[in-house]
RNA sequence: CGGGGCGUGGCUCAGUCCGGCUAGAGCACUCGGUUCGGGACCGAGAGGUCGGCGGUUCAAAUCCGCCCGCCCCGACCA
């Protein structure tokens, strides 16, 4: 706790970023460089979100499964491209109870290898599949530059494998999969994405296709959100996944991976966050609810209080929290509130102990513009209503900004000037020589190559040839 | 790994150039009192081997050497 102001959002954008976390208590740094410990407050948020996606997940027939953190080094080297890719940002383990290892062991960055050896083994037929397994895992990347939930060495997500018998029926798992993330962050998260393909510079190291949802963030970077990959039969030939078909003849697997990590965390803060710290989607916020009682003395304590315990019950299908903490003032509570974003503030003071009424003040609305006196009597209705208004308002809020802040250029020079202030969403000819240009100029990469095309077609922004499809340019995380 | 910056109570920093007296401030923390509807105030208190090791000196946070760590900027990335 601190009453020291952060910096704003156009002051100082990563220092306002840094400072929310810390102040809000959602992290703090570890005395590993590049780590995080994840505090019970942003812990919490995690656990909303995972509980949101094991519904989803489990409601399309996955199942959860742990494998080891454990790799053998020689896994990794069996898919090329995948080797290649992970190699530079390897933790690898040498040394096992004093003793060096024959093998190296890695820390697993990813778990395709490992898994993709254990459906080997358990896949024969193609009554066995397909095998539909998500497992909840820390992995390790070592980065060179990290951010508080964006980048560090080791991070929390999901990850799903998936294991076909048919080409058609695995590229369906991958989109799938992507709907239910995109379905997630806008239903639940109240993060607007786009849904889209990665371009070959940009898809995961040995898969087929990559497909992610992007989200703006309040600086207009562009941040993956989560992804889902295509593996064709890439993984299933290193590792032998095979089975016999109908036919009784032997044919590889078609796999699939996704992945949600918390990455994400960063996403709802970057996406709703205001001056005043964080704003929690009210569907996903660890307390939806804060209560502030007011009084000055014992009397009215004994007066506020029970209506108070009285609230708490009519409240009991919320996540809520009730700020008695007796050294803090009123107003002091409030900001550190806001800061923590909690959606909706409720305060109880002898005046409506008086009035049978209570004061709420909406996180997503400053000041006295976003406060209503509510009846005590109808308390539980409009609180449910309240927290519906504030997800949509923050979701409206944030499609707003977002599309205020895609541009089409006219030409190159255009283009150039649109990446330092928003997206790009440009023809492209799908030469990699073009986009490779585009970063080199600008920074700014390829985010997506959106599902939902215009019709038609136009000129490259960068070459001038014929283009089929357009994509978004943009600066990320 | 290249360029730049920094290491002093929990946090932010002053002091370092030009060595010297008891190592300071603000915030946070503890206790007491007054406060409490938008970041309260007064008083008392606790808390530091000045990043580490070595050197120079009567004397080192301050000068010298080596090492360690962190942050920012570049080459890689969910």
């Amino acid at each position: 706790m601190s009453n020291e102001k952060i910096p704003s959002r156009s002051e100082n954008y990563s220092e306002w970023y840094n400072q929310v976390i810390q102040r809000a208590e959602m992290a703090d740094y570890s005395p590993v460089r590049g780590c995080m410990v994840v505090r019970p407050y942003g812990w919490s948020l995690w656990e909303n979100i995972q509980d949101n996606l094991n519904r989803k997940f489990k409601a399309t027939g996955h199942v959860n499964a742990a494998f080891p953190l454990f790799i053998p080094m020689s896994f990794l080297e069996k898919e090329k491209e995948h080797v290649e890719g992970f190699s530079p940002e390897l933790a690898v383990v040498t040394i096992g109870g004093g003793e060096k290892l024959e093998e190296p062991l890695v820390v697993r960055p990813t778990s395709e290898t490992i898994i993709g050896y254990m459906y080997s083994k358990w896949v024969k037929s193609y009554r066995d599949l397909p095998i539909l397994i998500n497992q909840w895992a820390n992995v390790v990347r070592w980065e060179m530059r990290t951010r508080m939930f964006l980048r560090t060495l080791e991070f929390y997500w999901q990850e799903g494998h998936t294991a076909h018998a048919t080409q058609a029926e695995a590229e369906e798992e991958t989109r799938r999969m992507l709907d239910i993330y995109a379905q997630f962050a806008i239903e639940e998260a109240a993060v607007p994405v786009i849904k889209g393909r990665k371009s070959a510079s940009e898809k995961f190291a040995g898969a087929v296709n990559s497909y992610s949802i992007e989200a703006m963030m309040g600086d207009t970077k562009a941040l993956q959100a989560g992804t889902s990959h295509f593996l064709g039969q890439n993984f299933a030939k290193a590792f032998n996944i095979q089975y016999l078909d109908v036919n009784n003849e032997l044919q590889n697997c078609w796999t699939t991976s996704w992945g949600l990590s918390t990455r994400f965390i960063g996403a709802i803060i970057m996406t709703h966050g205001d001056d005043q710290g964080l704003i929690m989607p009210p569907r996903l916020a660890p307390i939806q609810v804060v209560i502030v009682p007011i009084f000055r003395n014992d009397e009215e304590k004994s007066k506020v209080m029970p209506v108070i315990d009285q609230l708490k019950t009519q409240l009991s299908d919320f996540r809520i929290k009730v700020d008695d903490r007796t050294e803090l003032t009123p107003g002091f509570k409030y900001n550190d509130w806001e800061m923590r974003g909690v959606p909706l503030r409720l305060e109880v003071g002898p005046k409506d102990v008086e009035k049978g009424s209570v004061m709420a003040a909406r996180r997503d609305i400053p000041g006295r513009d976003g406060k209503v006196i509510l009846p005590q009597s109808e308390v539980t209705a409009r609180v449910k209503e309240l927290l519906a208004e504030i997800q949509a308002n923050l979701l409206q809020k944030a499609i707003a900004f977002r599309d205020s802040h895609i541009f089409e250029p006219t030409d190159y020079e255009d283009l150039k000037r649109i990446v330092a202030e928003g997206w790009a969403f440009a023809w492209w000819c799908g030469d990699p020589a073009c986009e490779a240009k585009v970063k080199e100029d600008t920074k700014a990469t390829t985010r997506c190559i959106p599902f939902d095309q215009p019709d038609g077609h136009g000129k490259c922004v960068v070459c001038g040839r014929d283009a089929t499809e357009k994509v978004y340019f943009s600066k990320a995380y």
